[in-house]
DNA sequence: ATGGTAGGACGCCTA
C-alpha cells in the first residue's frame, strides 16, 4: 500500500479553504498535516473537509494566531495536544493511526519564529523559540517491529548552507544562525530523526518551501528558505518511495507563503 | 541600508 502525508502552512484555513480543497483533490493524500490555521476550533471548516472525503480532523486552534490540523481520509486518534514553554500556544498535535501493519505515531508542529533579533537576551520571542527546539528533545522518534513515528511541520529553522538563497548573507538572520541550525540538528539527531527531504533530494541541491511576501517577484529573485520538515524513525525512512515540493503553489492566487511538501510511502 | 507584504481583527500584533 502507499501512503501519503503532507504538510503545509496554511497561512489561514478560513481564508483558503478553496486552495486546500483543490490541493486535497489534485493530491488525494492520506493525510494532511496544517499549520498557522488561524482560528479556534468552533470556527474550523470541518465540514468542507468532510465533504472532500476527510472525515477524521483533530485541531489545537486558539483565536487568531498559530493552530495546527491534522486532516485525514483514514481513521486517527488524537494523543496529545502539548503546550510547549507552556505559554498557552496551539502550536502542536500528535496523532496515531495504523496503516501496513503499522501503529504510526504522527506530530505536526509549529515552530515559533523568533523574532527579528537574534540575540536572546534582548529578544524574548528568540528566548522562546531556543527554549521550545530544547524541549522538542524530548519527542523522539519511537519505533518498534509494529510501530514508528513521523514528525512534519512548520519548523522555522533552515538547517543547511542548500536551504536557504544565500548562506552567507543569511547567517546572522533569524531562522538560519548558528544557535538555531545547530540546535536544531543536534536535536532532531539526538531524538533519532531521519530527515526525509534530504534523504530524497541530494543536499547539495538548494530546496526551499518558503518565499516571502515582500518579494517583488518571488520566483525570479528565488529568495527562499527551507523551513517546513517531514521526518521520520529510521524504520519509516527505509519506505520512503518519494518528496515533494509544490513550489508552484506560491504562484496560486492568494497563496500561502509557504507550499505543501508531500511525502509518500510504500509500506507492506 | 532599508523596507518591502499578508492575515486577523479593528489598532496592532505576528509572521
Amino acid at each position: 500500500m502507499t501512503l501519503t502525508i503532507a504538510t503545509w502552512n496554511i497561512n489561514s484555513v478560513r481564508l483558503r479553504l478553496p486552495l486546500a480543497a483543490e490541493f486535497l483533490r489534485d493530491v488525494q493524500p492520506d493525510i494532511l498535516c496544517l499549520q498557522e490555521i488561524k482560528c479556534p476550533e468552533e470556527f474550523f471548516p470541518y465540514q468542507a473537509f468532510h465533504d472532500l472525503g476527510y472525515a477524521h480532523v483533530v485541531i489545537s486552534g486558539q483565536k487568531g494566531y498559530h493552530g495546527v490540523a491534522t486532516i485525514s481520509r483514514r481513521p486517527i486518534e488524537v494523543l496529545e495536544r502539548r503546550d510547549f514553554c507552556t505559554k498557552g500556544d496551539c502550536r502542536h498535535l500528535s496523532a496515531r493511526f495504523e496503516a501496513g501493519g503499522l501503529s504510526i505515531l504522527l506530530h505536526n508542529f509549529y515552530v515559533p519564529a523568533g523574532g527579528d533579533e537574534p540575540d536572546p537576551e534582548i529578544n524574548p520571542k528568540f528566548r522562546h523559540k531556543l527554549d521550545f527546539i530544547e524541549e522538542m528533545r524530548t519527542v523522539v522518534a519511537e519505533s518498534g517491529p509494529d510501530s514508528g513515528a513521523i514528525l512534519v511541520g512548520d519548523l522555522n529553522i533552515a538547517p543547511l548552507e542548500t536551504d536557504v538563497w544565500s548562506h552567507k548573507q543569511l547567517l546572522k538572520v533569524v531562522r538560519h544562525t548558528p544557535i538555531e541550525t545547530e540546535g536544531f540538528e543536534s536535536m532532531r539527531i539526538g531524538g533519532g530523526w531521519v530527515d526525509l527531504m534530504r534523504q530524497a533530494i541530494p543536499p547539495a541541491e538548494k530546496l526551499f518551501t518558503w518565499w516571502s511576501y515582500r518579494a517583488a517577484d518571488w520566483d525570479v529573485s528565488d529568495r527562499g528558505r527551507r523551513l517546513d520538515h517531514v521526518w521520520s524513525s529510521s524504520n519509516i525512512a527505509g519506505h520512503l518511495s518519494g518528496i515533494e515540493v509544490l513550489r508552484h503553489a506560491r504562484g496560486w492566487e492568494r497563496p500561502s507563503d509557504h507550499v505543501p511538501v508531500i511525502a509518500r510511502f510504500d509500506l507492506d
